[in-house]
DNA sequence: CGAAAAAGTGACACAACTGTCATTAACATG
DNA sequence: CATGTTAATGACAGTTGTGTCACTTTTTCG
């Protein structure tokens, strides 16, 4: 007894994730969108009343499965392998994080909240990163003569070795390596 | 025989690189910046025709600060620790260089003048970095099993490590540990 | 003091994206 | 195949940044 929708929150994510990544956030607006998914504007404002409250939707929706992933690693023999195989996998999740600032938080009470919540994960994030990091140390497996929070920024920086030239599990493996050894060769 | 200048190079490249840190690109634009520096619009288009060619001629100027100082980096008994502490001097520059992706390289033949030349001095930025990646390798103070590329990378990508809480020397000094020898206890 | 040079400014036309809404189109159902 | 429901659309008004240019202001020097 309806119309049959021509596009759909997938695609819709999955476009915006494109564009985001081709364009950046100013390259990223409903005119861009629209002509990509061969709509009209206006048909987007029936699925989001502004680009912000897609795009912050989208992250959520990222981050979870993300997070999701992370649960899994407390009970692994080798968390840290887990992590540096999630980041492999998610690369995409922290080029779109790294727009955040540039979204304007006031757009609406529904943006607003979505980044509130946006930051909530990441909070968590950082909480179970550390979590691993704390039990791993007490388990004498990892260094503690250096401060929980650098070793936590150290190994979320990892996200941004680029992967060029080879396997997203080469990568993982070599960069885990690095991690846990460092550069140096000491015998 | 001429009216003061009201504002100069050295105000103008200051106030682009807090205006682009606070806002991102998007909030990066001569009506703003106008307002911060207490001058007409226009004005500023008396010293850059189009915010692409100010702030890519900043993104040379910062370049080339660093490239400068990674000169000294070969005479120096251990390089990579000093590229450690410009990282850490730098950290500012890492965050302009993300919007390099967003800058319209088309917006007029200096922007895209200048936008080859930022990759020219990036070139020559890898270009030193693995020259000195191999040269310590030869000299059996870096590992051999993974790849300059990734090495390369993964020093690079310290600079997203955030500086919280500590100096940046201290900063510096645990990186450059980290880097060095991992986060793994290993005896 | 008055002229010349250089810098600053406001106003205007333009271009691009935004948000809304009345209208139109598609589809399932009886 | 007529009807009700939902989705899609095009058009319009609004907002914001852009780029230009004629005009004004400031400053210096003879």
């Amino acid at each position: 007894m309806s119309r049959k929708r021509s596009i759909n929150q997938i695609e819709l994510f999955a476009e915006t994730e494109k564009l985001v990544l081709e364009k950046g956030y100013n390259g990223f607006h409903f005119k861009a969108l629209a002509e990509r998914l061969g709509v009209a504007r206006s048909t987007i404002y029936n699925y989001y009343p502004k680009k912000e409250e897609l795009i912050t939707a989208y992250m959520i929706y990222l981050l979870n499965q993300v997070i999701e992933r992370i649960d899994s690693v407390f009970s692994a023999e080798d968390p840290l392998k887990i992590i540096v195989h999630i980041w492999a996998r998610y690369a995409n999740l922290h080029q779109m994080l790294q727009i955040m600032p540039y979204i304007d938080h006031e757009a609406s009470d529904a943006v607003n909240k979505n980044v509130q919540h946006m930051f909530s994960q990441f909070e968590e994030m950082k909480r179970k990163l550390t979590a691993m990091i704390e039990m791993m140390q007490s388990d004498g497996r990892i260094r503690t003569d250096i401060s929980v929070e650098t070793i936590v920024g150290f190994v979320m920086a990892m996200v941004q070795v680029p992967i060029r030239g080879i396997s997203e599990e080469d990568w993982a493996d070599n960069v885990y390596i690095l991690l846990t050894e460092g550069i140096s060769l000491h015998q």
